[in-house]
Parts: C-alpha cells; structure tokens; sequence
DNA sequence: CGACAAATTGACATATCTCAAACGACGTGG
DNA sequence: CCACGTCGTTTGAGATATGTCAATTTGTCG
C-alpha cells in the first residue's frame, strides 16, 4: 500500500527534515489511500507554479521536485527539494494561490489529492484538519533549520549538512544529486562554483568519493561535525 | 473590538509579513474574542521555550517580541520579531513542543488562547481549522521571503527590507526599533558592526534619520528600490 | 559524432567578518 | 546626586571567505 514504486527503499526515518506522512497512524493511512492515481512529470515539467491556484497536494512516489520562490526582481530561492515518499503543497492548502513553484528535476511520478477530495475526507475524519496542522508545522520547523544555515553558517557547514540531510531522508550513504551545482548553491545561499569547490575539497579530505553527481559518504561522523560547525576548524 | 490597547495605531494592512489576525471575517472575531486575559511580560522574560510543550498561541497586544531557534551548538537564528497585533505559537500547534523560544524585548502585553481553550473553539466552529490553516501557510510564506533575504539579498538589501516590513507592519514612518543592532544582525544574518554601519550610510545617503533606535524614514520609495535589488547599484 | 549544457578550475575583486578600541547611555549603589 | 561599571553602539584597520569573470574540460542527448 505504501510507496512501492519508490526508486529508493521505501522505509523512512522520522526526519525533521522531511516532509513525510511520519509515523503510521490510522489518520496517514487514510490520508495516503485518498491520493489519486499516478502521475508522470518529465524533467523540467513543473507540478505548479507560484500564482496558481492550489490544486491540491501532492505525494511524491519516484523521482525529485525543486520547490522555488521567485523576487519581484528575479532573484530565486530554493525552498525545498522534495524526495519520494514527501509530501509537496502543503502550504497552499490555506492560500489562494501558490506562493512557490514546483519543477520536476528527473522523470516524476507523484499521486495528487484533490482540494475537494481533501474537503470530502474532512467530513468522514475529523482528526484530519490536525494531522494536517501537524505535517505543516513540521514544515515550519524545518524551514526554521535552513533558515538558521542561511543565516549563520559557513559555506562548507552549509554544504555538510545538506549532505547529512539527503543521507538521513533517504536512508542511503551513497547519493545521486538530481539538482544541478547551481541549484543546489541557490538552495544553500551561495555559488555554484562554492559549491563545486567544497565538494571536491572534501573528495580530497576523504569525507565522500565523488563521481560527477554521485556522492559516496566516507566518513558521515565527521560530515556532522562539519554540518554542525562543531569542528574547531575543519576542512 | 480590536486591539485597542495597542501602542502604534491599531489599524493595520493586510501584510504579507505578519503574523496578523488579517482582513476581518466572522471567524477572526470570534478567535480573537476567544483569547484569555492580558498577561504582561517584563524585558527578556520568555513567552515560551523551545523544548516546553505548547500552551496555546499568543496575541500581541503591546510591546513587541524576538522569536529565536538555536542550533545544536549554539548558533542562533531569530526567525521573527512579533508586534502588537500580530499571533506567535502557531507553529507549535501540531507540534509536541514548541521548536522555537519567545523573548519579550520591552515590557510587553499579550493575551492567549490555551490549547484547551482552542479546542473547545473548534467544536463550535468548523470553520476554524481552516482559518488557523490560512494563518500558518501564510507564515510560511513570510518565511520563504525571509530565506530569500538570506540566501540571495547583499546586506544593504536586507536592511532596507528590514525597514520597509517594519514600516507596512506598523503604518509608520518612524520606527522604534525594540531590538538590539546584534539581534537585527542576527535576524538579517550579518553582523551587528554591519547593522551599525549600514544604518550610518543609510543616513549619510538621507535614506533615513536615525537617532539610536529610532529611524525616521525620510526616502521610503528609495528604500524600497535598494530592498528590491533594482537599482543598479544604489548605497 | 557533434553541439550544448553542466561542471571544473584559476585568478582576482570585494563584501562582509573579525578584532579592537573608544564612546555613550543607563542603572545601581554609595 | 554623582561616580562607576555594564552593556550597547560606533568606528577603524586588517583578514578572509566567498563572489565574479573567464577559460577549459567533461558530460549528455539528439
């Protein structure tokens, strides 16, 4: 019943970071079995933009999402790359339009729920509207996170702890980066050059193997510590 | 009816950048009507805790409030400053314990709603979750803008943003601002020094007036340019 | 295989941080 | 009521992390 499609294991942890349905309970469930049928997106295909109107929420099953902000001025900021098994749109549910955009980094299959069928689902379980206001201040608290690496860290920590961030989501130490170098220095606030440089200056320290997006974890330990800044001075 | 013992005037703009009650609506009333007895706050005494259960969220009713995560070892990151008018402890609601800690910055008046109190609300009026689902995406939206700010803006950009919120929030062109140069520093993710110079050629440039704490905003269609990152090269 | 996008790498520029000193405001206690 | 200590702020000089620009290489997809 669950995401078998998923192209990683499907068991997850109950990371702050995710945007997941988290512990079973028979409210998920209910919530999960609601989602329509399978969608495909191609590469580059956006789910919704910023100015539509909220069509529902979405359940990533296989693939990747890059959820963006735009300036007036044309300034973009990542706010999320979206994995299977999380959830997307979240934050709409309460507004008239999105404020943010969603695009499809490789072949996606996502399974929507409508707003009506949400509505629907509302009336049979009224436990609902808080498992909602749950999902959605977990949301909160892990913007908080990134806003807190935005603020406050260095390239490198920034760098470390978006790879601790994917190990721990997807349960896995060898990753594959769906984003370009560029998305991902827009997600973490610097260059996409920053970005490349850190990358190969910890190939070089022996903390991962990198082959083009690719990234092996060697050393996780010592990733953390990095992430967290608490290396007196490290790389 | 509204928030009449407010210090600044108490009619306010339906601000994207606050946490406000927002556009009047039979719902709105009767949640504001909801709230317990003023409570009052002393300078840096806290509202809430991160790591304390969630006792219900808070209106704002004079004075105004830092909101702050911290990061494993240390770092800290202020995600909000709260005026009168404005609700803090939203996020909390689907959490166990808040994820955040609530400072007043000046002797402070708030009411709250308890979480029993809020839950009682919700029989009454099924409508309510829906506007508490409004109130929390719209959060989030503010939030975005924020790691805008982080990830992409110069430190010019930043403050002048600072200043155009402070003065849509509050209707005012002179501003008081309640928080140190270090805590505006680490709201913006620079520096106090930073803060304080900025300012200085802020004034030079007859942006504004400023006098301590106090800003008078004398170019507020300027400001707003150097905020937005469009002029070529403004400061 | 060829063309285009992405990634790497280097040299250099600079915004911002860091460290430090001096100054001012402000409350406390003598 | 004044002196003093504390805390916040200003200001300078110098260090540095990161950005910018540009050239080259690599990878990818038609």
């Amino acid at each position: 019943m669950q995401t078998q499609t998923s192209s990683s294991d499907s068991r997850r942890p109950a990371s702050l970071h995710a945007l997941q349905p988290a512990p079973a309970t028979q409210v998920v469930d209910e919530l999960l079995q609601a989602f329509g049928p399978q969608r495909h997106f191609a590469r580059h295909q956006y789910l919704f933009r910023a100015g539509e109107s909220c069509g529902g929420i979405y359940l990533i099953e296989k693939g990747s999402v890059k959820v963006s902000t735009l300036s007036p001025n044309g300034d973009e900021q990542i706010v999320c790359f979206g994995l299977p098994g999380e959830l997307l749109g979240l934050e709409a549910l309460g507004q008239a339009s999105h404020n943010s955009s969603a695009v499809a980094l490789e072949p996606t299959h996502v399974r929507a729920l409508s707003l009506p069928a949400l509505h629907a689902l509302y009336q049979r379980s009224p436990g609902l509207s808080h498992r909602l206001l749950q999902l959605i201040s977990r949301r909160i608290a892990v913007l908080h996170e990134h806003m807190l690496m935005l603020g406050q860290k260095t390239a490198a920590e920034r760098l470390a702890s978006f790879l601790m961030d994917l190990t721990t989501r997807t349960q896995m130490r060898d990753l594959t980066l769906s984003m370009s170098r560029d998305a991902l220095g827009c997600y973490l606030g610097i260059t996409l050059e920053t970005v490349s440089r850190l990358l190969h200056k910890f190939e070089k320290e022996k903390l991962i193997v990198l082959q083009g997006r690719r990234v092996r974890l060697i050393e996780p330990a010592r990733l953390r510590l990095l992430a967290e800044g608490t290396c007196a001075r490290a790389a």
